[in-house]
DNA sequence: TTGAAAGCGCTAACAT
DNA sequence: ATGTTAGCGCTTTCAA
């Protein structure tokens, strides 16, 4: 069942291939007569353009590639990433263009990036540094990078160090003083230079401390999967272990979720007998039980502008952007009731300078 | 910045472009000297080979596509399809190979076939009657139906019916008499018919009054949309308007907590005044409060088995499979507890044929 | 052991 | 209005 060609319906239409390249492409140029003789013996031979032969020439495909560090099926059972794909894809689905997800082959994303057929690439949780983006240049194709820092690319960020300081602060300014901290294990490469988001999320709690005259001791700082199944047992083992927190920072909610979950068992109320704040604002944080409080960020929304960033650097070579979205205190069940007017509670400062609180747009390098 | 070609590499190492394909996938034909020359060639020029060119030419892109009948936003918001990819990347990512999510494009599937570079593609929730399959045959490329019917490809669905059966007798034969069933609203173009999933579930459940000389009339089956908000607002009205179901049974999982959110606003307790069992067994059901007692559908391996069978399909043209996975009740929170030893009390037969409950083959046409 | 050259299927500049 | 033709970058016979 040999796939129809331009060619085949060239022949059975009587014209060369150009006319039916036109007929498609430019049914202007060609006799209206002719365009419906050509489309007529495409249509009864089944024709459609090839794709790849297509891609050859224009040096486009239209697609769009998000590479993940990890392996793809670690990336849907994330709700994170699944926010964040929604988010990019409102807006190549809007355009009309594809998306393809890459993650590594064998191990080596170098391979994946090779074979890849895009026309671009948004990046997450992979700073510039990181050896995998080599390849990315060889490949020759833009990319924004997304969660990490970038020199040479535009880049989309949200203020992690603001929000955990919020998030911080506000425990502290209630009196806490036990107060455990969990945090995603370091990935292999980067040990404990606490780099990228990790490093940010910790050194912002870690100021509200400084800022109090505190500290924030490293046996209340836990490492742990970013899981459920993490979060449950890194504070269980705490707890086992004498530690007895009267409120939990996690550096992301489902982490949270699962520190919930393993004080329940342990007998604890929450937020009666311990207060907890998670990380992200994912969905599953409106709808655990107590519904999470946490530090919100875009997760959609970052997903969106990193797209259309990448297109329009696609269409128009625009100028390269560093932009920082704002994250904020929100106020659900799993802390004790305040005022409680408004659920928002602060709105972390945006960019790590000292920007307004909107999206902080640097210029071009 | 020109991506750079195998010429220019053919040029540095000062050999002809064959010699430089021959270095990359048949070194052997090559003297070591020459194949190391060649090596340092590209690796100085930062040479990758274009995967166009290499996809025109071999007819291979190393690429499958999956198909959804909607919008891409909506499918990354659905745990459901979530796991589902989890599934099909679980198996592209062992094999090295990408994973192109494509959804319509300005409304119409068949413009977003033709561009798709993909090797073969996935559907799913697409019937294969439905006009939008028949682009995908134009395409050339194999496919495989994922719950849908299928004559001229492989499928893979689920028990529904069975399921959905094991459901209604469970409630029934626990006394209960009035009972809610919460179902999907029909496509635009499948209208009344009761094609695919929702009629199979539907049947099922009927089937099971209609087995006990009871009847489940039509005011107490309600249509609506898959989500929370719809399974929510579905029970409320029907509460509104004088329902006093003491069980549901919805037809998805997120519509069934839906409902339970609703219930619980009311003042109903759930299972102590209704009975809640849902379908598919999505994560956030064995998440939810109280826990989702559902029927269980392997929605991962699904995924896994819908692309083994495409991959097979493409490498050695296999043959055509129609394979049905079984599905089972599985008791949890929101059901009241019986004898309780095993959290899984009925399989349903597997195949809507008499065949056993494993999967089930059916050898090709 | 190496290279020349013919495609793969399509597009578009340039004829006619 | 329609056709010729030269690529796009790579692979792969076939010949040298």
């Amino acid at each position: 069942m040999r796939r129809v060609t331009i060619h085949d319906v060239a022949g059975k239409a009587g014209v060369s291939t150009a006319a039916v390249s036109h007929a498609f492409n430019d049914p202007e140029r060609l006799r209206a007569t002719t365009v419906t003789r050509i489309l007529d013996a495409a249509r009864e031979l089944g024709y459609a353009p090839n794709p790849h032969a297509r891609a050859l020439h224009s040096q486009r495909v239209g697609v769009l590639g998000v590479l993940f560090p990890q392996p793809i099926a670690t990336v849907f059972a994330n709700p994170f990433f699944a926010s964040f794909l929604e988010g990019i894809g409102s807006v190549t689905d809007e355009r009309g263009i594809g998306l393809l997800t890459v993650t590594p082959v064998g191990g080596s994303l170098e391979r994946a990036i090779a074979a890849a057929p895009v026309d671009g690439f948004v990046i997450i949780g992979l700073d510039e540094r990181n050896a995998d983006v080599a390849p990315l240049r060889k490949r020759g194709v833009p990319f924004v990078v997304v969660d990490g820092d970038a020199e040479t690319a535009s880049s989309v960020n949200v203020d992690d160090e603001g929000g955990a300081h919020a998030a911080a602060e506000f425990l502290l300014e209630r009196g806490h003083r036990e107060v455990l901290v969990l945090t995603f294990h370091a990935p292999p490469d980067e040990l404990d230079k606490d780099l990228g988001v990790r490093g940010r999320r910790l050194r912002g709690y870690r100021r509200a401390f400084v800022e109090r005259g505190l500290s924030l001791d490293d046996d209340a700082v836990v490492r742990t999967f970013v899981t459920l199944a993490g979060g449950d047992s890194a504070f269980a083992q705490a707890w086992a272990t004498g530690a007895r927190p009267t409120a939990v920072l996690a550096a992301s909610d489902i982490m949270a979720i699962g520190a919930m979950r393993a004080a329940k068992r342990l007998g604890l109320r929450v937020p009666g007998d311990l207060e907890v704040i998670g990380f992200d604002d994912i969905p599953l944080a409106a709808a655990s039980d107590p519904a999470l409080s946490t530090i919100h960020q875009p997760i959609t929304e970052k997903g969106r502008v990193a797209t259309r960033l990448l297109i329009r650097e696609l269409d128009e070579g625009g100028p390269r952007e560093r932009i920082v979205l704002p994250t904020e205190l929100l106020l659900r069940d799993s802390t004790r009731a305040q005022p409680k007017k408004s659920r928002t509670l602060a709105i972390a400062k945006g960019g790590t300078e000292r920007e307004g609180k909107r999206t902080l747009k640097a210029a071009a390098r």
